[in-house]
DNA sequence: TCAAAAGTGTTGCATCTACACCCATGG
DNA sequence: CCATGGGTGTAGATGCAACACTTTTGA
């Protein structure tokens, strides 16, 4: 019998939000991933392993708010691009075998359910830096096409969070947020080619984002290349 | 800190879904709402709440499957299409004065925070035969450009799902979802022109659409039309 | 024979794709 | 002066929008 109709069964569960982090280095996609120290009885020593930042939501606090909290704890990063993009909720989803010592040791009520929101967001590389120890473990950008196995389901958030991606810088044209303020036009076609994994034409290219308004080119150069410097432009974000 | 890091702070809620169900009468876009019967004490005498219907999650349920559990309570129909679009999770989305009254009356817990996954589906009104005594309350169809005021913030989640269908529509090609087993083009096309709001050409639609694979026409017209019968599709589903 | 919706093609315009050469700079 | 990536235009193909008349049926 529905909620709105019934009292239903009691359902207690955790809820958190976790983050794929998006970044790009000029060459590869990158996620951030946390490496934690994983002290369980039944190792003789620490070992690692990885997982997506993420935390419990708070008793007051909305998804996009814990989803930016979170984002700025680890980045000290905010005014990011920030997106919800599923929740998931297998009843199982931390109850793996792989998982549950470690989970024993992490939580109050480890036999607890845990649902998850998943968030993805876009930070520009070159503006993060590492808080020095802001957390347990270890922040490292992986690349997205070589991430190792992580806790509970998060190799399966991340898979969802990169078809998200994909489609939204197809709909969307939301690339620059992965770039740094001032970019070129190439650095922008090769965001593209290697988030969608595939070859554009440049004049083509070219031709489709200069139509774009609030991308502004800038009366500035690049300097120091080896090479005819490129026009910067900057994205002016809509108000 | 992370939950994935520290054991972070308890933050127990209930977590429900609710189900946006579309369905389509020929001239109507039509979602099926929920009145019931509020008895609370400051009223001498009931009156209606309406909402979407929703539940909360058991204990050891998928999101998917209590979505399908709920549709399948209020319609008796399954292997519908059905798609979770967004968690809605604001702190305060069952605390305003409108609803305490009657979550108080409703649940076990009427002081715990409540999160919900929106869920929504497409029915074939044809198909569809309200169960009997399956709600305290009456399920109803309403035309989804006059819907009632409704419980939480369930006009918003509402309004999200059509966002979402309107999207799914013209990228997806789902009409046929909302349609009876065998349609005619014609039908198919006012579909599309009541969900998206606009008009559109029947030569162009009709080009389009019949150019999607799994479209079949059958070997079978309309019947007992007053003018000339229509050629009958069906939709191939895809496997 | 009338009313009502079904069904059918073409043309112009806009958009997309493919493609190759010269330019500016630093070393 | 060489190497490197920056920057530019066009022609052909494709896709989309606009548009009107004939057909079939039941009454």
């Amino acid at each position: 019998m529905p909620g709105t109709t019934t009292t239903g069964q009691a359902s207690i569960m955790d809820v958190s939000v976790d983050c794929v982090i998006f970044g790009f280095d000029e060459q590869k996609l990158k996620v951030l991933i946390i490496d934690q120290k994983q002290m369980v009885k039944s190792m003789p020593v620490a070992h690692l392993q990885s997982a997506l930042p993420g935390d419990l939501v708070r008793q007051e606090e909305s998804f996009d708010h814990a989803a930016q909290r979170v984002l700025k704890e680890l980045t000290n990063l905010s005014g990011i691009y920030l997106k919800q993009f599923h929740a998931f909720g297998d009843p199982y989803r931390v109850r793996m075998k792989k998982d549950q010592e470690w989970l024993n040791a992490l939580r109050e009520n480890p036999e607890r359910r845990v649902v998850t929101i998943g968030y993805y967001s876009l930070v520009n590389m070159v503006d993060y830096k590492p808080k020095a120890s802001s957390f347990a473990g270890k922040a490292r950008w992986v690349d997205v096409y070589e991430i190792p196995s992580m806790a509970f389901d998060h190799n399966q958030i991340v898979d969802k969070a990169l078809d998200m991606l994909r489609h939204e810088l197809i709909a969307d044209n939301i690339g620059f947020e992965l770039l740094p303020e001032k970019f070129t036009l190439s650095q922008l076609q090769h965001l593209y080619e290697i988030v969608l994994d595939k070859k554009m034409d440049k004049r083509n290219f070219r031709k489709n984002v200069l139509k774009m308004e609030n991308l502004q080119p800038l009366d500035e150069k690049q300097k120091g290349v080896l090479h005819k410097p490129a026009q910067l432009y900057q994205y002016q974000r809509k108000k």
